[in-house]
DNA sequence: GTGGTCTAGACCACC
DNA sequence: GTGGTCTAGACCACA
């Protein structure tokens, strides 16, 4: 994994594990990777995957069971999704029109450029 | 002026720079309010506007009269909008589609988004 | 049985025992459960249920026949009780006190909370 | 300062910011010790008085300005008295109610524990 | 094996 | 000066 130099790293792994569960390659009450195994696969040190799952057992997303691991709570999907949606009209939506109005981008052209967009990632 | 926690002081201060600029607050050529009345308007240490100063110096979006004070340049306000549109074609717009597929978003929802901002948000 | 996050589950283990002696659940120079069908009926490894009978064996609360099981001694109830007084007289009825102080609680109210308190767990 | 076996040090450290707000020794808005200099002063690694700092932002018991400082927010005594007496009333009181039960200890012979506890730590 | 704590020390961004 | 991030490595409690 590439991580980008814009956000520290800790964040970007709980950004990963959020994106494994959304894509239900790590499901509901099972195990995810240990401190050790993702800390290797990533190639950080295991505390700096550790201070992510930290925040992660915080935010209700994964628990841990003591002796065994941390595994992906039952309503860690919806928990996620309904925080992405929140952040996404609370900040990125008036940002992206004030961005618009400055920009004098209406919303006939940002249709067009949509439909461009659709058409170069369809869905698998 | 409240700041974003997400990003360092000095860039949100030369974004609200050009902000300035760009809705024609403040005029090309026109002297710009100096280091310590910015600091002092948003509550920061003059060295952090000096810092964003600098900045905006070295992108030729202001230049400085010594002993006067900075000004905006003649091609400021051509300048900002070319790098605005640039990283918001570039980066903002296809992480803002991305997310809309995500969310399940459709343009004909965005466009009722967007008329519910212009009504909270009528030009001056 | 549900265990505390805050202290090891051994250690609760060790508690439960005591509490059932006390209680006369399990009374002088019986057999206590196996190690294997406490550890399925508490929902735990059995090597936890192993280290908590461990402890008791040490402090003389319960003892081994071979080939048969736990027995608890016959001095069990007075030694556990003689060091929950202990414990509870030393360290915790100090600090309630000095918790009733800072809280502002009086010996009045903390009555009416006890009357509370006995009314919601009733003498089997 | 010493720090007990028991707890792990920078919950102790937690514990210590916030008696020293209760007392006064610390006031609202005012800045605390700096990450570095706390951790001279008690002898422990910065990281470690780090994670306690964090831990109380988290609490909203004290807030960060940027290249400045640590400051107690101007709720943070009514937030920590709440805590305790939220801790208080939900676990503490309900295990010592229990412990009296067990010890065979009646609210007139607290009462007299209690005056005798009075007498020994009479208010400054 | 698992996570959790702590240290030592480095480097960075920010004010 | 301030906090924040990351690494390397040790030690421990727990299951």
């Amino acid at each position: 994994m590439n991580f980008s130099e814009n956000q520290s790293i800790y964040i970007q792994i709980t950004d990963y594990v959020k994106d494994q569960i959304l894509l239900s390659n790590w499901l509901k009450e099972e195990k995810i990777p240990s401190v050790r195994d993702l800390a290797s696969e990533l190639q950080v040190n295991p505390n700096t995957v550790m201070r992510a799952y930290d925040i992660l057992q915080q935010e209700g997303v994964i628990y841990n069971k003591r002796g065994i691991g941390n595994h992906v709570t039952s309503d860690a999907p919806a928990k996620i999704l309904e925080a992405r949606k929140e952040k996404f009209l609370q900040s990125e939506l008036p940002a992206f029109f004030k961005n618009m109005l400055l920009l004098g981008l209406g919303i006939g052209e940002l249709e067009v450029l949509y439909t461009h967009f659709l058409n170069e990632h369809p869905k698998k």
